[in-house]
DNA sequence: TAAAATATGGAGATTATCTCCATTTGTCAA
DNA sequence: TTGACAAATGGAGATAATCTCCATATTTTA
């Protein structure tokens, strides 16, 4: 991914300085209320710096959720190694509400990586992205889920509810009220009729 | 809702204008490449006066958005006047995903209230939230949708993929398809078993 | 260990946001 | 009408945030 370029040892350092003071800010969630180079000051290096390392507020959010990400697409893959597909992606659709709603950090940096313009979840969003595709490609190919609903819609609506976070004082219910929904309507085929239920 | 002050004959056209030229701009994608003062500029008055108007960026794109939600309420009342509750719902949620698709202000609008903290989205947000709850209130009441689920999800939902507008670039096919997971999830009660199609 | 390559800090330039008030415009009562 | 009062204006400049630049320091390499 980043093999470009070594990175010397003490730009290394500072850069997970940075990186370290964002999250602290970013959990706080106090993210938006700092000046940018208030992080540099934070980190204990010159704004100079924390301008070479991350060029921009979002370029930290999101090397920040960087980790975050990889963490959630391990777990995605401990699920799909462990459970049946039907219940894997259910339990990573509701472990993400669940670390969401613990960490904020993750919900808002979804909510700010959404809203900037440019094509932002570059790295991250991808990976987690293709997490959430192998899930729902195993259920759909074990017959419980539909298979004329793309994973895009399934990012789309995690991502309404990482946004949504910190506008709606009854988040944490119409999350998971959310989650009930879009499962249920991704369980079995498209057309309407009815089939014996299996649960 | 505003019989607040009458407001001066000036002002009020001074507002108008300002409206006029953020719609403009908010339709044409450029609302954040803008200097915030250059809409006075373009609507031909003083920074003061913008500033006296819409202390804010975001208050600006609020007023814009408010008629377009009044629209768009107006179009829930009549959808539900005129059609069975369920369908009126589906016309509804179909109506909001082509709507943005062809003037993509509201949906830039929405991913922008949405990403400002500050408890945006006041009074046009508020009205549409109504509309929504009005149209599932009618359809759980003639069971066609489950009662466990509040309107609130719906909301998140359409925040979601208003605010992804920008960000995906095969928005149009995704929005449907999460429309149709929604409606889908929506549909009789939670229970499984089965209850004779209606339809 | 010295030269080359890389990275640093932070003073200021640049740019954006917002405030203030002397002046203009509109309203209303007489 | 008109005069007096209130409401609104514009835009110069204060304030605040973002970003750039480079003389200096640190690390790597040979």
């Amino acid at each position: 991914m980043n093999a470009a370029k070594p990175l010397r040892a003490d730009a290394r350092r500072n850069r997970e300085a940075l990186l370290a003071a964002a999250r602290e800010v970013l959990d706080a969630g106090d993210f938006f209320d700092l000046r940018f180079d208030d992080f540099a000051g934070l980190a204990g290096v010159g704004t100079g710096t924390l301008y070479r390392h991350f060029p921009t507020r979002e370029a930290l959010a999101e090397a920040v959720y960087h980790e975050e990400v990889a963490t959630l697409s391990d777990r995605a893959r401990d699920l799909r190694a462990t459970l049946p597909a039907e219940e894997a992606l259910a339990a990573f659709l509701r472990g993400m509400v669940d670390h969401m709603d613990a960490y904020q950090g993750l919900a808002r940096t979804l909510a700010t990586l959404m809203a900037t313009r440019s094509g932002a979840l570059a790295d991250g969003g991808q990976a987690l992205e293709e997490a959430v595709g192998d899930l729902v490609a195993d259920a759909v190919r074990d017959g419980t889920v539909r298979a004329d609903v793309d994973a895009g819609a399934v990012m789309m609506v995690l991502h309404g509810i990482g946004a949504a976070h910190d506008h709606r004082p009854d988040w944490r219910a119409e999350a998971d009220g959310v989650i009930t929904l879009l499962l249920d309507g991704l369980r079995r085929q498209p057309s309407p009729k009815c089939i014996e239920g299996t649960a």
